[in-house]
DNA sequence: AGACATCTGATGTCAGATGAGTGTCTCTAG
DNA sequence: CTAGAGACACTCATCTGACATCAGATGTCT
């Protein structure tokens, strides 16, 4: 067997890069079941040595490999095969999300068949603390706008309050990413209707608590009206938010 | 000492490594609009300069990046914004949890939120063409599995006829990388219950063409009960796996 | 005009040094 | 003998600078 190629060895797999033959390796492992979920990995330098590529080409595919979700990598420990998938398995959905952009109509669309759905899920889910949260942040929301701050931030926490609550990652990393998205409308909408928001807020916490799926969904669909008409008033794709970068 | 007159600039972002807060850039510039899909970033000795962090961590950024599906890299080009993503591969990681009987809860919670949300909204905006579409690749699923062949695709192709019936690039985008997700736990389904996976599928469709959305809601939840079954009646231990200890 | 060489700028790979967490082992004080 | 403090031996994180390879544009020779 050769020892020690001092040269580059330009062999790897015939098309493809160092980076992803690593990543191959790791893949086949896996497979092979050498590699089981809670597995630590070889540390990097080690695997520089026995796959004989250079430590940047095994950062490089550990990366890879962490943002598939596959792995898991700990400072001053090691890297492991990861238990349950990450949430980093969204990321491409949330990446997409952002980047189509669309229009704001399928934004609307989005958010309508998406915020149902988690609500019912929040609301089956909820633990006593969630219900507090969620009415803490509502109060919020209220003091807020009779003292006619800016409340689109308090809007949108109470959103999130409720994401909270379906203690899914994946359902509160895209749900996050979509309120992100609707950060602007919603500042307009509150300049326009700060009352009628108040009353469709106070109504869908009511229906959360009452636990009737049925007029929750009710009262999710409803608090869309109102700001819709605002949405569409004004186009909101005209972004006044250039005050940044540097 | 500070011998050297350049300053580290080491102001680390909020939590989180370099190498992320690298990424949470292009992020944030995708969410601006200053990164549309097509564009090229800057090469990656212009990043290490305007960043002011060294080329390798740009280069494990981009390697994140493009695992994700975000950017699409061409040696000796530069590195671009993918138009159409479409994750290329399967992360080993879901694979294996899927072999293993499992599936992450997670993703199913998803899933059975998001499916029947978006099959009601077809519904409603179907047109003809659309409907026939559907039928199509129903009619190619049941074809394909009295011929015993390869089926997942088809499968997947029926519930994407769906999804296009959405009209809606944002909801098509996610449920592309949803089905993405979910296709090898299809292909076990189908290999245990094509018979189940029919009739599902065909419920489906005429719930589809009734026009009653709670009838479709339910197939839709009802088709998953068998799917679910399979995976946890007996999982595929029997396949070629001969658990090969190196 | 067409084939070939060169230039340029991009990503890919390498080697080595330094920094910074984390767990362990040992040595010491009580 | 035990508890705590410190040294140590790992780990990953980052930076630096060099060279290799690739792809397109440009120039040059036949």
């Amino acid at each position: 067997m050769a020892r020690k190629p001092v040269r580059p060895l330009r062999v790897v797999v015939g098309r493809g890069s160092i980076v992803s033959s690593v990543i191959d390796r790791v893949r086949e492992a896996l497979l092979r079941r050498d590699l089981k979920p809670g597995d630590y990995l070889p540390s990097e330098t080690e695997l520089t040595k026995t796959l004989g590529v250079s430590k940047s080409s095994v950062r490089e595919a550990v990366k890879m490999l962490q943002a598939m979700g596959v792995v898991e990598v700990r400072r001053g420990q090691g890297t492991r095969v990861r238990e349950q998938p990450g949430v980093d398995y969204i990321s491409p959905m949330v990446f997409h999300l952002i980047m189509e952009g669309g229009y704001p109509s399928d934004l609307v669309d989005l958010r309508l068949m998406f915020e149902p759905a988690f609500s019912a899920m929040a609301m089956r889910r909820a633990t006593e603390e969630d219900r507090a949260r969620i009415r803490t942040a509502l109060e919020s929301l209220e003091s807020s706008v009779r003292a006619g701050t800016q409340v689109a931030e308090e809007d949108i926490a109470f959103h999130l309050a409720i994401l909270q609550a379906t203690k899914n990652p994946l359902v509160i990393r895209i749900g996050e990413t979509l309120f992100q998205l609707f950060k602007p409308s919603i500042a307009i909408s509150m300049r326009h209707i700060p009352e009628r928001a108040i009353l469709d807020h106070r109504r869908l916490f009511e229906a959360f608590l009452s636990g009737d799926e049925a007029r929750l969904r009710e009262a999710v669909v409803q608090s869309y009206e109102g700001w819709k008409v605002s949405l569409f008033a004004k186009p909101a794709r005209g972004n006044a938010d250039p005050p940044e970068r540097a």
